[in-house]
DNA sequence: CAGTATCCCAACGGATACTG
DNA sequence: CAGTATCCGTTGGGATACTG
């Protein structure tokens, strides 16, 4: 167990990570976070256990193997579970962990946000590329 | 104008657009705001302008090529200002616009929630790895 | 229904070299 | 310093076909 020096100690209290150093494994775990479908699915589960047929008729237009991956890659992060029920045909179904639930909000704020500034970057656009370019 | 039904009225008050919606613009938007370095940049912007150079130092490990791709976007999208001041050599500053400003909080949410749950993703996957693959 | 496995193209993204 | 251009390997992600 090292010892920590004044000025570690202070910045140790609120971070032991930053996603601005290179190194930092918060990099990957970011990388992860910010994925389209991961933005659709973490928002979908919220309403209560889906099953795979379910999700892919609410994010509209996602392929299985988008969706599996997704799932999958979630659920070993820990912020989803998977659960079958033997039957015939199978079930599976995918609900947010506790984990997942402090994910939730902040997955639901980047949808709305698009939903909800879309018109405002459609000018923006308008207006960058009505500019003569220089 | 066209007229609206009831039903129709009462959801348009607070939704123009839906994500979930295979066809709908925000999927695009959705898909540029969910980037790894837009979750790095307009962290770095809210202190105040930024040159290119300061940038890249902050955000360890990044290319100038995916800075400036980034910056790109998102000054098109309204997000960033970018202002040229002539000098020799040429100095180049990038600062939030009052756009960027509402996306602030929630790029930093995403960057500091990966930040805050990066040891329990960690704990999860150690157990998901652990277990037999049936 | 849920999932795996291929195939294959397009986009991402780093490295390097060059311009104003 | 800021930026563009090129090269090129890696990954993302759709389409399709097949298994339990």
């Amino acid at each position: 167990m090292p010892t920590t020096t004044a000025a570690q100690g202070r910045e140790q209290d609120k971070r032991e990570y930053d996603a601005f150093l290179a190194g930092c494994p918060t990099r990957e775990l970011l990388s992860r976070l910010t994925d389209k479908w991961v933005a659709l699915v973490i928002p979908a589960l919220v309403d209560g256990p889906q099953r795979h047929s379910e999700l892919a008729h609410r994010i509209a237009g996602v392929s299985q193997k988008m969706l599996t991956q997704t799932l999958r890659t979630l659920e070993r992060d820990g912020l989803v579970t998977r659960t079958v029920t033997a039957s015939v045909p199978v079930r599976v179904d995918y609900a947010l962990t506790p984990l997942g639930h402090e994910l939730f909000p902040v997955m639901l704020a980047i949808k709305s946000w698009a939903e909800a500034h879309m018109d405002q970057v459609f000018e923006a656009r308008a207006r960058f590329d009505a500019q003569p370019q220089a």
